[in-house]
DNA sequence: GTCCCATCGGACCGACCGGTTCCATCTAAG
DNA sequence: CTTAGATGGAACCGGTCGGTCCGATGGGAC
């Protein structure tokens, strides 16, 4: 039995289901916008049990980031791996998948990062660190592989655009901000494969 | 008598007091890290005084950040008003003087940006847009000085850079996240500018 | 001197917070 | 059946929160 222990159900889904629901709304209500006891009674679950898998709010906040960030660097990866080989084709699918992502009604910008500004001396601002340097793994792959002289740079640049597009999208304009982000990280893309010597 | 009425010392001077030491203090700790009363001992004053003034926590909150948005976006023109007429080097002048805010001690990404994350449903929101909105004013002005086919788009794609580098700087590499901006920048507004005509 | 009023210091309020504990209950393993 | 562990429900804790109110002080304006 994969079940180490007795239970009126299965405690590995009993703390899916907690995560699941927690995840949800902090993301829509902010870190100190939801008390415990409100993220039980949503989850249908007792205190007890929450501090019994989690140990503290803040242990919840952190396993709940940890999946998330998980999930997120999975589906840009994805995104990318389904536009097939070419670079610039992966680029695109990438902003073209967080476009989507923008115009979701929900919308409130990288759960990782607006907790890493609410909570910046927890370890929640490790996670952030961790996420970010996530994507830029995705965008120095990318950039290597298109060619371009200075890979690193490139790559931190359109993280530049990728963490500028959320934001924007979140405070002023929406889905627009992942079509600009797509057409200049294009350009930037291009700029650097054309000139594979030199800056 | 510019002073209506008579008190201690300045009323004017006592408000401008509080918004200075609260302005900090918020922007270290974030808006729900610090309580009222903390606030009051910080600023040298009573409860009373800083009700009087501002009406709820929430009223002082939303003068803070006027007067920030204010103030940074005075900088920011200021530091490209300061590099001449060419837009190219005013575009680099005002992410050189991001580049030296990054740097500095205490940096924490932007104040208005961050409270909006903190408290997404209040007029906070709004004054984040308008913030937004300020820069992208600069932006689009540089731009269409520069002789831009879109100036509009580059406006916006300018303003991606400037938010990107700012979490970047927070949450991954600090100071290094404005070079990668202004070398981006720079190349997008080259790009721009160069085919006056089509994109 | 006499008012006026901004101010301070602090008591006070109700609400909510994160977290702990106890207990009855249910389920699955033996 | 017995037993052990996971659970829900609820009471409970100390602390903090934003906000109000009151008495005392002290400096202009007249």
């Amino acid at each position: 039995m994969p079940v180490p222990k007795g239970s009126s159900l299965d405690p590995d889904r009993t703390r899916a289901a907690i995560l699941h629901t927690a995840e949800g709304i902090l993301y829509a209500r902010g870190l100190d916008g939801v008390g415990v006891a409100e993220l039980c009674a949503e989850a249908g679950i007792s205190k007890e049990t929450l501090y019994r898998h989690f140990g503290s709010k803040e242990g919840l906040i952190r396993c709940v980031l940890e999946a998330r960030s998980d999930r997120v660097i999975r589906w840009l990866a994805q995104a990318a791996a389904d536009a097939g080989d070419e670079p610039a084709n992966q680029l695109a699918a990438v902003f073209d998948a967080l476009g989507a992502w923008f115009g979701e009604p929900g919308f409130r910008g990288c759960a990782i990062v607006n907790a890493a500004t609410q909570h910046h001396d927890t370890p929640t601002g490790t996670i952030a660190s961790r996420h970010l340097g996530r994507y830029l793994d995705l965008f120095t792959d990318i950039a290597t592989r298109a060619g371009a002289a200075h890979p690193a740079a490139l790559g931190r640049q359109l993280l530049l655009l990728l963490e500028g597009a959320i934001v924007v999208a979140d405070h002023l304009d929406g889905p627009v901000a992942a079509g600009d982000a797509r057409e200049a990280a294009l350009a930037l893309l291009h700029r650097a494969a054309s000139r594979p010597a030199d800056g």
